[in-house]
DNA sequence: GCGGATCGTTCTCGATTCGTTCTCCTCCAG
DNA sequence: CTGGAGGAGAACGAATCGAGAACGATCCGC
């Protein structure tokens, strides 16, 4: 729903704000500057802002008019660089991002790998295929994760978590699972999109 | 029907509009750009701009004349349905869209689809997989396509053109290729882009 | 910890603007 | 003369907007 013309003027009125002084205004202070004198008219229109999302709702916790935080990038992530079986992630020496689109993604944090090698063709995962990564610690069995092996290597493969054991199995009929111990596989982030360019 | 020259000097003034300010024009204020004095003679005008479908209907909720907006945001496509062999496109009956980043389509116009079936899982299409279409009536031999056979049936595979026949190749070692004569086969697009959700 | 000041929230009331509808008017082509 | 395009103006209901009061909750200096 498109904002209202006073709407538009608050919401400008925040952004000024917040470029000015970074510090959250009250009710009072916009009211002010907006040259109103009722906090209770001001109130509605910070509702409708809050309503579109593009003010962070305060459920009497605290208190000041936040800016939900720069919905321009909200679908640009990190693309932190290549993904290979057999080696760490090459990390890109300048912070690259790419576009996202939220479907591929979850709420949690995210980065974008390149994925090199086709040790998950099988899984509909190809050479040069950009995939998202929720960054996350553990998965549950059959998830495909970002593991780091032996602090050596890193490689995108499907677990499965046993008591004393873990195996990371390809997508690949050419190769085969590998066994670790528990403490030789660090999870580094849990695959959660894919996209692949044809041109 | 066509349009009144009033209309559309009522149409050019709303663009006009547009671009300079980014703000739906009220009533009046539109009375004032056209020099009209009474906005209900106006209102005539923008009723049959609303019956063209160029102007957003405005049933009471909320004012201002807006512009109907033809792809606006260049990151969405429109998602027109499912692609299965064997069937045509299944339409979605309200006109859907999905965001897609610049990376996965072409500067020229693009649609999305999600697939159905497994026939192209060796090309890392698997079923559920959003591709993105170019819209386009011819292409190289080996790209994929989305192709409409006899009139009947639409089918996402890998496309081989000799002189007097097409041959349509599934990536799947479970179904075979199958030969059509050049009339029997209409390109509707060809792949530039496909996307995966694992959550 | 306490109390007053500040703040967010909710409510009512009134004023203005705006979209809509209606009637009546002029102009002009067929 | 008739009908359609175009405009003026009045009137009504709804959306928008602001003022002000009242009530809790939070914050801050003591």
């Amino acid at each position: 729903m498109p904002l209202t013309p006073r709407q538009q003027q608050v919401l400008d009125c925040l952004r000024q704000h917040a470029a000015d002084f970074g510090r959250a205004p009250t009710l009072d202070g916009l009211c002010r500057l907006l040259g109103l004198r009722s906090r209770g008219s001001l109130h509605k229109h910070v509702q409708a802002l809050i309503a579109e999302g593009l003010v962070e709702p305060l459920n009497g916790h605290h208190r000041g008019i936040h800016l939900v935080t720069q919905s321009t990038d909200e679908n640009t992530l990190p693309l932190l660089g290549k993904i290979a079986a057999g080696r760490p992630i090459e990390a890109l020496p300048q912070s690259d991002t790419i576009e996202i689109p939220p479907r591929l993604r979850t709420s949690r944090p995210c980065y974008v790998l390149q994925v090199t090698g086709d040790s998950m063709a099988e899984a509909g995962i190809l050479d040069g295929d950009f995939v998202v990564i929720e960054r996350r610690e553990t998965a549950r069995n059959g998830e495909i994760v970002a593991a780091l092996i032996r602090g050596e290597e890193t490689t995108l493969k499907r677990i499965v978590q046993e008591p004393g054991r873990v195996t990371l199995v390809p997508a690949n009929r050419g190769l085969s699972p590998v066994v670790y111990a528990p403490e030789e596989v660090a999870i580094q982030g849990v695959l959660v999109g894919q996209m692949r360019a044809y041109h």
